[in-house]
DNA sequence: TCTATCATGTAACCAGTTACATGATTTT
DNA sequence: AAAATCATGTAACTGGTTACATGATAGA
């Protein structure tokens, strides 16, 4: 069975969605892409830019629009949206935003095997999580307020806003745990006797 | 700069994890994460167990520890922990539960390139993604209710609750986005006026 | 003019996924 | 005894990351 989308990667969906303004050569992708910001919504590199525009043109999403030159600078192969490319971009935008798909984020990967740990360091590494939380929330924060503060407008940045959604609700979540370890549930006690019994994760050799 | 894990699939967390119970070989690790529902917290298929487990052979976190055999079964070879596995286990279940991470979910994505659909459809496509989330989380409810009546401790039910925390904080989300769009502040006007004059996404054609 | 940085791209390497292979059991 | 499924593993392909290469401009 064959991938859902012969093009995966959700840079692919940036730069499809840049080329719905004109054609761009792939090292202005890469600048263009960080220069808004976009580097906080999708993980990429120099490099990657390059792969993904590759994969897109095999897939016929674009097709390279002939070279351009400015002063002695290198050539640059510009690449234009194809029919094919808009009706991508629209459809996997349909998907994304309408089919809401299970997702592995690291933190539950490590809940699962929260055992490993015994529960006095959980505690103290919870505490650490909030700080943690507080940072990438007041980060979101600066960023919204200061392009609010330029003059765009709100709907540009629902994206960040949906990010402090998620990290108010990660806080939340790491106080309740905090309190089922600590409060009258007590579950310390019988995860520590558990802990003890079940492995030693090399704790105790520095 | 070499990235900061040797092994950074978090497939490798599972089965260092799972190898403090004692030797087993990467078929048996397969099913056991299967079996134990881990394939909700870890995405993992069969052949990536086995590359997981070269990875972290090569980084002497495990090492063969002899074959068995069974019955006219073909050979198996057996893993064990090392005592850098042990170290690194607790090391990056540290890392991941006290720092959270920038992470980069599809939606995010789709969410900064929305104005690329126009208004009415992100609305209906919204409403379908509040469906779509209900039965995630049925799912995930489903999940704890089983295992809770068979007994099983809380504390190992802990990453669904974080799951079900994480569900519930993008639907609030997403029905204040609805609002925000339908309602007093009238985002749909401006933003379908913009829509109309910086792009057509191939929407008209059929 | 030397050095640093920008602009543009390629190549080599490592990770991850999919498909295939083969013998052992179990079912019909 | 044929077919199906389980148990175990390997190989081939594709994707992604990192490092390198090279000429152009700008700053000291």
């Amino acid at each position: 069975m064959s991938p859902r989308r012969t093009v995966g990667n959700l840079l692919g969906l940036a730069v499809l969605s840049y080329l719905t303004q004109g054609p761009m050569h792939p090292y202005e992708l890469s600048r263009t892409l960080r220069a808004h910001g976009d580097d906080r919504s999708v993980k990429f590199t120099h490099g990657s830019v390059y792969m993904v525009v590759e994969q897109l043109e095999r897939a016929a999403f674009v097709v390279q629009h002939g070279t351009s030159r400015e002063g002695h600078r290198p050539e640059r192969t510009q690449y234009v949206l194809t029919d094919a490319g808009r009706r991508e971009l629209a459809d996997w935008m349909r998907e994304l935003v309408g089919e809401p798909r299970h997702e592995y984020p690291g933190f539950v990967t490590a809940l699962s095997f929260i055992g490993a740990l015994p529960p006095a360091e959980v505690v103290a590494l919870l505490h650490r999580r909030l700080e943690g939380l507080a940072v990438l929330r007041a980060e979101a924060q600066a960023v919204t307020d200061g392009a609010l503060a330029a003059g765009l407008h709100p709907l540009f940045l629902i994206e960040e806003e949906y990010r402090i959604a998620q990290l108010d609700a990660d806080a939340a979540f790491t106080r309740g745990f905090l309190h089922r370890i600590e409060g009258p549930e007590g579950w310390a006690t019988a995860w520590q006797a558990q802990h003890d019994s079940t492995d030693h994760t090399g704790t105790e050799s520095h």
